[in-house]
DNA sequence: GTTGAAATTCTAATAAGCTAGAATTAAGGT
DNA sequence: ACCTTAATTCTAGCTTATTAGAATTTCAAC
């Protein structure tokens, strides 16, 4: 047995995601000239890569007209909570709570980042309960 | 070219290293016999991934007097840090304040987690400036 | 000193992930 | 019809990650 297929996109396929989040729609070629500077794969790399994304129903073909477009069907969102979600489970025993404090003792929250987020859990609590 | 190796630890190697966070020091035995159930694998897998997880400076081979035990060198609080600089990175912007938001819209952030975020938000104001 | 269990090394197979040249197809312009 | 350009498929290589049987080493126990 070797392993099998991730569950989560894999960086090269984050990578051309972004591009899709970003752009929306796009057509190969733009694809391609719009990846990351360091990652900058031939046409057919990214083509293959699309190829097997689209098995994975991360991304969809469309037939936009008259050209062809590449689009994501995986949403930033959606692959956002899904990894947080297993990394949560498995680096910090399913507690969102201590990814917070993680973030907090590690200074990755500014004071204004702070401010927003007592500003979002005061907010939520008026207005909910 | 292909690729070269993940800078953070495989689900495999932190499969390993969350025994010996839990266990501490251990014997090869008692961490095969500690692995999860499903990832049951045979002695001589783990001391294949150990030799590797080795050289990548992930564990330590110590002989504790008479027995020989594995122990792991990255910390769990620095595997989770990295790993959620990383999505944070990836995913949300290089904004911490996005990944909070994330996961108090899903849901995982139950009242109580809640409420000790804002105690902790608050009690760092107070001390800290 | 032989035996036996645990640990380790050797070896090797398999799939994923990444890469891309070459060949082929599709579409538009001249 | 012919040519150019973009897109796609075919094919193939290479490394990592995972798996583990077999052989070997180590070391305590008897």
């Amino acid at each position: 047995m070797a392993r099998s297929r991730s569950k989560h996109p894999t960086d090269g396929e984050l990578a051309i995601l972004k591009v899709l989040w970003e752009q929306g729609p796009t057509r190969l070629s733009v694809l391609c000239d719009n990846l990351d500077k360091e990652r900058g794969a031939a046409p057919s790399t990214v083509a293959t890569m699309l190829k097997i994304m689209k098995e994975k129903g991360l991304v969809e073909r469309v037939s936009s007209g008259t050209a062809v477009v590449w689009k994501a069907k995986l949403t930033q969102e959606k692959a956002g909570s899904g990894m947080l979600q297993s990394l949560t489970n498995q680096l910090f025993d399913g507690s969102a709570q201590k990814v917070v404090l993680n973030l907090l003792e590690g200074g990755k929250l500014s004071r204004k980042d702070q401010e927003a987020i007592r500003k979002m859990l005061t907010g939520k609590r008026l207005t909910k309960r």
